[in-house]
DNA sequence: AATGAATGAGCATTCATTCAT
DNA sequence: AATGAATGAATGCTCATTCAT
């Protein structure tokens, strides 16, 4: 049993080293710009071993994701677990927790919403892609759950959680593109934080019951 | 005259043939999926001679996206143009143009969306770089104004109407990208309609003053 | 008459029009590194009108590589005029004009030599193959005739005067390529001038019937 | 130990076979005659197969070169070391190794010798550029050695010694080329040998001291 | 005479992936 | 478990040349 651990926790050693080198370069260079050579090499390994770990490049980059959608996912439910925080308050703070997710590696965090949408999705094993879903879902879902609360205690608007979760992750994920996208023609400077806190105040503003108006 | 009229002309047909093709090809298959040789065949031309109207693969595609962003932006300035609206009730009306364009061409659209923050940015010759910068700020410009308008009336809270546009245009992007990404997981039904509506009428009642309350 | 005259004369003229356009292409960028096009460009006409005067890239080549081959002729039969020079001091001064013609062009030059044992001389038509022919059998009978007055004075020894000949222009042809390839390497001086001048002065001697030894 | 040593000789073998099917191409089709594809299927390798071997094209031909360069060095130095000839006879001895290194490999002679004034040069990887010129430079200083001594033993006149073998190498190049070219034209016998030796043979009179005659 | 337009044919190079050892 | 070696399959792009007008 020692021995089949050991083993295992060498395993998933050697993944991690794979994975540090493939963020890397995938952070560098972007999907395409990353061959798996380069990979291995930074890994210090050679281009075969990476595919005793990864089924193929889609699923280390997919692996790789997986990561910083984890990261997420608790940062997320880092929010909702706060019980001195009112919902409103909540949205307030999820803004301020993906943006510290985009500090923490905004090159992967790109790479994660691109990847969200692009053609890699389809060639990825089942067993990946359900993961990657289960995982996504799990995190709308307390999303969700924020915006659940603010209705049970008749602060927000009567509208289904799980689209303003979407709204939410959608809008987070669309500034990040976006900004990204506005330095590709300029080098200008990068205003995602304040347009990212704004969008969210709208968004709690928005989702507000209010008075007699409406 | 005449001759070099139609000329003109014909060259105009040409560079939409190819235009077409290539919207076809690279819906398809996406833009590394989509090989210049499958375009061209497409377009029922030598591959060379798609070279003599657009400088390479890049080109071709940003040119396609250009069209594109021509008719978000007649659609946004539509939607701007009608006097008889209110500026909250052109937002509403914003995110029926722009489920429109969606409608219109989902595929292309995408491509639009994921190419904004794409690589290939980086390879393209500085004029059609600078004409892309250009459309897309004027089409947030009018977006801009739409809110501008707004805050005027003393209807809209006081912000920085260029985010507030950022944040719609975000909202929207991230919504159909989101939207497309989940139907990689599950070939489920699209959400798109009602969620984009939702969004947009959160962000309305989000920059709508409030009568006392804040 | 006139008028047919006037045309050849204009026909000429855009001969040699693109003729002085292919030098400077060919000068500055090599066989196949100068495209039709590029000297089309410089010519300001288009590619097809390079095909009205030269049946294809090598004849356009080749008939530039004429000019020079002339110009070779002209200053080696201006050697072999000069009556008040014995046949020694023409084989000094035969290496003085070579010399001139490099530096009148060089690249030029270097082009002629390597075309010389390149494989375009295999897609040339017949006649232009034949004109290079004539004309280079002409220089070279000239350099031939040098040597074979010198024998005839008795002042040299008895050998072929075109395998002679073959000898002093090889030298000449050798040397001008070596001493461009060694600058491929270092970017060091051109010694070409004093190891010619020193080349020749060594053939003079070694032709040079001598007193009893042998 | 015996692995390590196995795998470098096939490794070398793998270079060898490689180098001889593209020797073969190369002299049926010269430099951009030749292609890669065809050089590999002569091999009997896969295109990607050679890349693990030689960088590119240019250092593919490079190599060839190189291992006629490294036969001339040898022949040359194999001259040089016959104590029993005066420096005049290894001139004559020097015509005549040169000749049978013609003969062994015309055509792989005459590529180097057309490399050697070539665009490609400039594409090499430096160090390969290095070793050629080592290459080149030592075989050059060897043939400077045999006139020193002929000038050493006052046999000689005082030249400069590597002006001479720049001369004598360049006589030689020069004359392979030029009857290379010659039979471009016609098809004709091939003079190389008696002219070659009649070349070295004005050159072994021209460097030699006279009685008191100048 | 001149050319704009079109193209056929080519080609070096890359890279994810496999497999014998 | 690890890898050196091999490769199949692609692919963007170039360019000499032709031809209708």
């Amino acid at each position: 049993m020692g021995i089949a651990e050991r083993r295992e926790r060498e395993r998933q050693m050697r993944r991690q080293q794979i994975l540090d080198a493939a963020k890397k370069v995938f952070s560098a260079k972007g999907f395409s710009g990353a061959t798996i050579e380069s990979i291995a090499e930074e890994a210090e390994l050679s281009p075969a071993t990476l595919y005793l770990y990864f089924k193929n490049k889609d699923e280390l980059y997919a692996s790789l994701n997986m990561k910083m959608l984890e990261v997420l996912k608790q940062k997320i439910e880092g929010v909702y677990q706060k019980k001195e925080l009112s919902p409103e308050q909540k949205i307030t703070a999820l803004a301020e927790a993906l943006y510290q997710v985009y500090e923490f590696d905004p090159l992967i965090l790109i790479n994660v919403l691109q990847f969200q949408s692009s053609e890699a999705l389809r060639n990825l094993s089942p067993q990946l892609l359900e993961e990657i879903k289960t995982d996504s879902a799990r995190a709308l879902r307390t999303i969700a759950k924020i915006f659940e609360d603010g209705m049970r205690d008749e602060q927000f608007v009567q509208e289904n959680p799980i689209a303003l979760a979407d709204i939410a992750w959608s809008l987070f994920g669309g500034l990040v593109l976006w900004e990204e996208g506005k330095r590709g023609f300029d080098l200008k400077k990068n205003y995602l934080k304040p347009t990212l806190q704004l969008g969210f105040e709208i968004l709690r503003r928005g989702v507000k019951r209010q008075g007699n108006s409406g």
